[in-house]
DNA sequence: GTCTATACAGAGATAGAC
DNA sequence: GTCTATCTCTGTATAGAC
């Protein structure tokens, strides 16, 4: 799949994304950025992954930076969406579909999830406040659900900000090492790391 | 602390490095690319943090990719020997012991851990393939270790691959949330995690 | 070994035609 | 909205004096 091609369900995070102009400089731009990082790719990278002339990017974008905020909103936006819709009566079934849904999303979208997670130091001031009001509700969402079953007894942890923290590396981090075509799908690596999650909190 | 400043603990991974010019660019330059990525430094950030001209760079150095592959180096080596030099008959202890000493590692030199672990991409094809044989090598000792619990029932995981990998990403994904000055100590990053590994692993 | 000065390439962003 | 052409600045690296 190239970077223009918006068929694919890996696409599905800029459906909203209008007109489909900018909508294809936004997914060029991630497998950019997710590449090489945002500082090593130039503006005329981004275009010809997109199939467009080097002044194209600044038709729908101000800048490169502007670019990047704008997937890494919408990236945050989407994986707390993930963690938000998560239901279930016990908390530990709960953790569990949260852990999954979080960390096959940071394989299955390596490449959002590397801008996401690892860009953030380029972005503006502003910018970096508006996201990181999005990151701490990220993190009090899986803090609520760990409190949860600490308060039932499901959950047994010394320190629940020492385990939050855990629980958001093991997840996060998939995003770092995650390889398509590698020995596990991204199914896979949810389901281990539920798994590996549910011992830790002594479940 | 200044970068140039070798005088606290933090330095002693530049211990060996001659001249002292040489050593000053390398603390220089980790402080930097940690700050800011290696893309977003300029050989002038880093001569000017040495406290030495933009044309210093290159006395001891060919290229600002050989500055960081040397860090990268250096870096790799370091928490090896940190790996390696656990001891113990039970490989619960080991265990514990390597996780908090690598996880507290990339607490205390988070700056350096950043560049070694997320500036991989910057790095040459040759200089790439000489710091990857050094990260097997880590991978491959915490999966022994690993390995010897299993054999002796001491440690109950269903995949021992993906175990190490969780283990690796716990510790690894500290260099990405510490802070100096926040909530924890080093150390208590290190007892944490050493913790929350036990349980995991199914200790 | 270190400096000042500078060559050369590449990057972000804009102007103006279509 | 998109293109071609280009402006301007910054960045890596080198030359040559001291």
């Amino acid at each position: 799949m190239t970077a223009a091609d918006e068929s694919g369900p890996l696409e599905r995070t800029w459906r909203d994304v209008t007109p489909p102009a900018a909508r294809r400089m936004l997914a060029a731009a991630t497998a950019a950025f997710a590449e090489r990082g945002y500082h090593a790719t130039t503006t005329r990278d981004i275009a010809a992954r997109a199939g467009m002339s080097p002044a194209a990017v600044y038709i729908h974008y101000r800048s490169k930076e502007e670019l990047l905020f704008h997937i890494s909103r919408i990236g945050h936006a989407a994986s707390l969406d993930l963690l938000t819709s998560v239901t279930g009566e016990d908390p530990v079934e709960r953790m569990s579909a949260a852990v999954a849904a979080f960390a096959s999303w940071h394989a299955e979208h390596h490449t959002t999830a590397r801008v996401v997670q690892y860009e953030l130091g380029a972005l503006t001031p502003d910018h970096l406040a508006e996201v990181g009001a999005l990151r701490r509700r990220i993190e009090a969402t899986v803090r609520g659900m760990l409190e949860d079953g600490v308060a039932t007894g499901a959950f047994e942890v010394p320190d629940v900000r020492g385990a939050t923290l855990a629980v958001l590396s093991l997840c996060v981090d998939v995003a770092r090492w995650y390889r398509p075509g590698g020995r596990r799908t991204p199914a896979a690596v949810g389901a281990l790391h539920a798994d590996l999650v549910r011992r830790m909190l002594g479940a």
